[in-house]
DNA sequence: GTCTATAGGTTGATAGAC
DNA sequence: GTCTATCAACCTATAGAC
């Protein structure tokens, strides 16, 4: 294996472990068993590093939400919806990309916001569509405050992952991620569905 | 206002806006308008300093949250239970303090696991009995779930509430608290409410 | 309690040999 | 492309005068 894929999946374990403010460059390029200077010939700085790194793994996610949000057909449910957004990134089969995704999405830091915008907004954008066309009575605020509310859901219980069985005593099972998508779209999708005022 | 007062706000400002790791103590001695050496004399060490800075708002917000859950009488519905979970920390006069605790409950890391358990396992304990009396059809695991899928929910919209007015074109109007405890509490208690199998 | 001064270590980034 | 060596800046924490 190259170097400088070396260097990312070195930088993808460790980001997501501790974070990326808390995590050194140094750090990296020892678990990556390369030499300092590699890091910054590869990739200038370490911003363009996170950069890389939450690239490499955010691209095949959105489009496989894409492609799910698609084969769903003309008039998806919110179940549907829900479950082509939650179960590519939920799901995907790289272990260390689910706290690597967890952090990137829970770091409200404008270097991320940055990385977000670029990476994110296209998808964020087709999926709203698609809930406003599930959705014909929830209106625009709501229905973009809820996909935050989803956001956030998710997020959380990526990012919590490792700490989550310690936390709840073993009774939440992460390992089994088919399940967690299950439960995360059936509780968000009833949230969704929620009548709008009470 | 005394020093250790100063530092308490400078602290609870910066760790907000920029995260824990990424705030140096000559950032908040800077904004204080205080000495560095104060800031040591005063807590410590950098981590205790954190401690701090959250206990002083955690603790308040946790004692409304059994105030208005015990408010609402003996056998109080999901919407009463959460809506006296949310509200306290969402509707806190105190703006800073809102990005504070969006920080503190998305970051996953081993010393603010430890502050979390602290501050917040045994309040988590009381809602979680309530809920089972609200919800006596759902399985323990799933309970436990949907409580972290709401915390979740919560912690990122406290977070990233400085920036969702931006991200969503001004849609997401963060300023009005009740009605984004309002919002909050219909999507999770619809969430809590769903089948459990589909 | 508050200050100056500084220790002792880490950081991101670069220059230049090979 | 990869290395050694190093810079300049930054960090937390402490010692000791006042």
């Amino acid at each position: 294996m190259g170097t400088k894929a070396r260097i990312l999946d070195a930088a993808e374990n460790l980001f997501g472990d501790r974070g990326f403010e808390a995590t050194s460059l140094r750090d990296i390029t020892a678990q990556a068993g390369v030499n300092l200077a590699a890091v910054n010939y590869h990739f200038q700085t370490k911003d363009s590093l996170i950069d890389a790194v939450i690239q490499r793994r955010i691209e095949p996610v959105n489009c496989q939400r894409l492609k799910l949000l698609e084969d769903a057909g003309p008039n998806p449910t919110v179940e549907q919806i829900m479950e082509a957004y939650i179960a590519p990134v939920v799901e995907v089969d790289l272990s260390a990309v689910v706290p690597l995704m967890g952090r990137f999405l829970s770091t409200p830091d404008q270097f991320i916001v940055r990385v977000f915008k670029k990476h994110l907004v296209t998808v964020a954008q087709r999926f709203d569509e698609a809930l406003a066309g599930a959705l014909p009575n929830l209106s625009v605020a709501e229905r973009k405050w809820r996909f935050h509310f989803c956001a956030g859901a998710i997020a959380h219980v990526l990012s919590w992952s490792h700490l989550l069985p310690e936390v709840t005593g073993g009774v939440c099972d992460v390992s089994d991620r088919k399940a967690l998508t299950a439960r995360l779209t059936r509780f968000v999708s009833a949230g969704f569905r929620a009548e709008e005022r009470s």
